[in-house]
DNA sequence: TAGATTGTTAATCGATTAACAATC
DNA sequence: TAGATTGTTAATCGATTAACAATC
């Protein structure tokens, strides 16, 4: 995916792609922009705008071909290009995102679990196996080392007080990214990207509009 | 909470909330637009706007005090005016929200849980009763004359096969937003809002830039 | 052909950043 | 006083919307 597609972009091709859908399945050939943008109370202009960032082309008078464009729009989002992942904080949030099977069909790859819970070590979830935080750095280490698969994605949805310290052991392994879903500003280096999972500023936004 | 703050200027004005809450624990008196620009790499001067917007004032020379800007932003975006809500959907990601005790700190009240699955009717979560769908309609009512409370917002956590039906169930139930983490664009009258919970757009936005 | 739709350019709008006087 | 910081205005940047020729 190439790096020149703002933020929102992203996430209006997706909801495209959930029309897309659901046209499929209606058995829906083809589809207009002015469709789409009505569906999301948009501007049609700004539905071609963003469709042109992908593969596809329309046609006059027609509109476009609900199958091609949905492909389109994968290849240009990348949801085939599966990415490893760890998940720290097997708490409510963090087990739902790991049995969350939505994940795995837009291109992450939750591989494993961490908590410091005794009782839920070792244990599986989804398939995932729950470690010990302490185990962070080693199982990192053998998952580039023996699997050749790179770890570069933490979802964080650990409590609050644990969250910088959590943060700290996922610069030590290595994660360069950290979705981080607690209310805490975390410090990182220069080279650790954070994104910060605002779910009570949507909730806020959406409700004071 | 007036109407022109930006969904942008909410969300930071959040992060600056969290960076507070920090401080205090911290025992630092007062925090200068710069060092919280620099926490969340963004611009000095977007940080004094934002605040701007608060009743809080700051100090030439000094910076802003840390508790007052605390409360300032906690009354601009409202956090005491608790809302009360349903969530459509016990399911791994509905019950971890029904736990996610965050969110009640934040003004969002969520009053009980609706599901299909009778193993879940009639047991609680986190002091929450599930109910079954059908009952939808009728516990609104209830609330409404019986407790006094209208119920305007739900998080709709349901599979996306049963998303739609969910949401004209919530129509008829007089629900006026709805909180949609699932798949699929919903369908609704004009005078219900709908906000799309993407958090695959996060993921991809986050790990492709 | 007439009407509908795409693809793209220009115009508008809003949000971010730069700059700086006022203040302590 | 000198230096740091706020509060605010102006400049820049980017995203959305309007418009319309080209196409089928």
């Amino acid at each position: 995916m190439s790096a020149q597609i703002s933020g929102k972009a992203i996430k209006r091709l997706i909801l495209y792609h959930y029309i897309l859908s659901d046209c499929l399945l209606k058995g829906n050939e083809y589809i207009s922009s002015q469709q789409i943008a009505e569906l999301l109370k948009i501007d049609d202009s700004q539905v071609r705008k963003d469709i042109a960032l992908c593969a596809a082309s329309g046609k006059s008078n027609v509109g476009y071909n609900t199958k091609e464009l949905k492909k389109s729009i994968e290849q240009l989002l990348g949801f085939k290009a599966q990415k490893a992942a760890f998940i720290l904080g097997a708490g409510n949030l963090g087990s739902a995102l790991a049995k969350h099977t939505d994940f795995a069909d837009y291109g992450l790859d939750i591989i494993a679990l961490f908590d410091n819970d005794p009782a839920k070590i070792d244990t599986l979830l989804n398939g995932k196996k729950i470690y010990p935080l302490s185990e962070l750095h080693h199982v990192a280490t053998h998952e580039q080392l023996v699997n050749k698969r790179k770890v570069e994605i933490a979802i964080l949805t650990v409590p609050a007080s644990a969250a910088q310290n959590s943060a700290e052991l996922l610069v030590h392994a290595q994660i360069k990214y950290i979705w981080n879903f607690t209310p805490v500003v975390l410090s990182v280096p220069e080279d650790v990207r954070v994104c910060n999972e605002n779910l009570v500023g949507n909730f806020l936004d959406f409700t004071n509009s």
